[in-house]
RNA sequence: ACGAGUGUAGUGUAGUGGUUAUCACCGGGCGUUGCCAACGCCUGAACCCGGGUUCAAAUCCCGGCACUCGUACCA
């Protein structure tokens, strides 16, 4: 088969499967808008779940669900309703579409900032031409938002809001009760998997550029002067790097993540960390890891909101994808947050106890209010207030200005000058943020993708998918050989039995010819097929076959039900 | 967003103004002692949507939608 059309064919295999279809194809279809049929829906639910267990067992991690529907001003204070109205223009010449904050960025200062007024001023005044056809007719200014809006509430009290870009908000938004969930300690995370919403100008690439899509991402609050870092040396698998270029390393490495830290390559500890994690994910779930690889941002390609970022990418039809970013957010979004909300001061902080308590010791004047009040009277209070304001510096008496304006005069035998000590335990703080942000349906696509191989069997094409056990939409597919003689009997009771099991989920197939049956199995990946026939009426035995070799055992029915609950068919074919 | 191309059963396709719309795989049923897409019979299923030209449109024209490619955009 043609190496050029394997895509088409993969697509083709996709819908007819039922893994990923158009959503809305009776009605033409929307771009940029898909559905899991029930075979891809079992595997993502799959992913998703594996990806949970993954990192709710470090112990740190919990689960939490926020709403897809976000008012505007927590938009605001992230920064993505800035970010994403950007002002687009066009040129009248040659039809080339540009940022115009970016047109503009030489000559003025802030160009994101600025209105549509005064942008369409700058485009008129002929100075900026066109990178392509330097002519200067540039069309008006437009907004390009690229979040849905949409408004809460009915008529006069409605508020503006919109789909969320990313899960992460609901995270941030949650942090107070995080921290007393977590006893004040950090660090600690918080994960989430939804949907996530871009309009997107034009999606294309299938599954790789959706409007509405699944993410998955955890929000990891760690205390920046001491963050944590995992044992690296836990994993000696060599990993592929493409460091910024800017950086002053080379242009690739494939080395340890272990040896990655050493080096300097990875600086943070807890991005490190959390690389590490996320390689093992993608690895476990089948994804092959030699079409993985970590690419540093460089330093113009970073979201607003980010100091450091790595992009794990995965390589398959589409060429190279991100399918994670890692991000370093520092304290951008708590510190933004506990601005705009009015929230506390230390709402949004966490606190850090120092290794010795500090005894501070200040000089103040303190004002000796038997003194003070029968002069000042009324005004007593207001000079006490401004006393706090004053240092001693042995110059006595002070004019001392009041708030209503007033000029007093304060001598030495009006207050007390003395020396305290205070003690101070720690500081409050505001933690920083360490984000990886998966794009399962980017993942879920390479997983296809790495899992679809195309053979030649006795002279035919021959598809398979080569899911591992983690992520094949069923565990197995029950087969009787024939659909009489009591082998469709105890082939039904075998599949009753195996569904009852918690999390198994397997599915008798009797139509058709036992091979077309096999050849189905194979193509939506299920990776052991149980035949029952006639030998299994007299000892209870039936056949497990292997999808990737085809080969076959014989094994007691009580054995493979055993196994099955275990996961563990595999080993039934070890020895 | 612009430009070019494409759109026919579930999938892949044939069809350049008049066909009962081709073929294959596919799905369903029945039969067949039949373990890797076997065979036989029966059966199911399509011209992307809307308008126009014409006696007559899958076919020509216009608009929309979707897909592919190029350019642009992409937290």
């Amino acid at each position: 088969m043609s190496e050029e059309k394997r895509l088409d064919r993969l697509t083709s295999i996709l819908k007819r499967r039922g893994f990923i279809l158009p959503s809305f194809e009776i009605y033409g279809g929307i771009s940029g808008l898909i559905d899991y049929g029930p075979v891809g829906a079992r595997i993502k639910r799959k992913v998703t779940d594996f990806w949970l267990d993954h990192w709710i067992n470090q112990g740190d991690i919990v689960e939490i669900d926020s709403p897809t529907i976000t008012p505007e001003q927590v938009l605001i204070a992230s920064g993505h309703v800035g970010e994403f109205n950007d002002l687009m223009t066009v040129c009248m010449n040659c039809n080339s579409t540009y940022r115009a904050d970016h047109l503009i960025a030489n000559i003025h200062d802030e160009p994101e900032t600025i209105e549509i007024s005064e942008m369409n001023e700058i485009l008129t005044n002929k100075s900026i031409i066109c990178l392509n056809c330097h002519e200067s007719k540039w069309s008006p200014a437009k907004p390009m938002n690229l979040m849905f809006k949409t408004s809460i509430g009915a008529m006069k009290n409605q508020r503006v809001a919109y789909m969320r870009p990313e899960t992460a908000q609901g995270m941030f938004m949650l942090f107070p009760s995080l921290y007393r969930h977590f006893r004040q300690k950090l660090p600690f995370g918080a994960i989430q998997i939804g949907k996530g919403y871009r309009n997107e100008i034009s999606p294309r690439q299938g599954m790789i550029r959706l409007r509405e899509f699944n993410m998955a991402e955890l929000e990891y609050f760690i205390d920046p002067k001491n963050p944590p870092l995992e044992d690296l040396s836990s994993n000696n698998s060599l990993i592929n790097f493409i460091p910024d270029p800017e950086s002053g390393f080379d242009l690739e490495y494939n080395i340890t993540l272990e040896k990655a830290f050493a080096m300097g390559l990875v600086k943070h500890p807890t991005v490190a960390s959390i690389l590490l994690k996320t390689w093992e994910f993608l690895a476990e779930i089948g994804i092959d890891t030699k079409r993985i690889r970590f690419r540093q941002h460089i330093s113009t390609e970073m979201a607003h909101y980010a100091s450091d970022c790595w992009d794990c990418e995965i390589f398959g039809e589409y060429g190279w994808i991100e399918c994670v970013g890692i991000a370093n957010r520092t304290c951008h979004d708590l510190e933004s947050h506990e601005k705009n909300s009015n929230s506390g001061s230390k709402l949004m902080k966490a606190w850090r106890s120092f290794d010795e308590t500090l005894v501070e010791k200040r000089i103040v004047i303190s004002p000796k209010t038997s003194v003070i009040g029968p002069i000042f009277k009324q005004e007593s209070g207001a000079v006490i207030e401004a006393l706090k304001e004053l240092e001693d510096d042995d110059n006595w008496p002070k004019k001392v200005e009041l708030d209503n304006g007033n000029t007093v005069n304060i001598t030495r035998d009006m207050v007390e000058i003395k020396e305290i000590e205070t003690n101070i335990s720690g500081e409050w703080f505001t933690p920083h943020v360490i984000e990886p942000a998966f794009g399962i349906d980017r993942i879920i696509w390479h997983l296809l993708d790495h899992s679809y191989e195309e053979l030649v069997k006795e002279g035919e094409d021959y598809t398979m998918m080569k899911f591992n056990d983690k992520v094949s939409p069923i565990d197995a597919i029950i087969l009787p050989l024939f659909e009489k003689d009591g082998m469709d009997k105890i082939a039904s009771e075998i599949t009753n039995i195996a569904n009852s099991i918690p999390g198994v989920r397997v599915e008798m197939d009797t139509s058709k010819s036992i091979g077309r049956r096999y050849a189905r199995a194979d193509e939506i990946g299920v990776p052991w097929t149980i035949t029952v026939d006639h030998i299994s009426k007299e000892d209870k035995t039936v056949t497990v076959r292997r999808r990737d070799d085809q080969f076959q055992i014989r094994a007691s029915i009580e054995e493979i039900l055993h196994h099955l609950n275990n996961k563990s068919i595999g080993k039934m074919f070890l020895e």
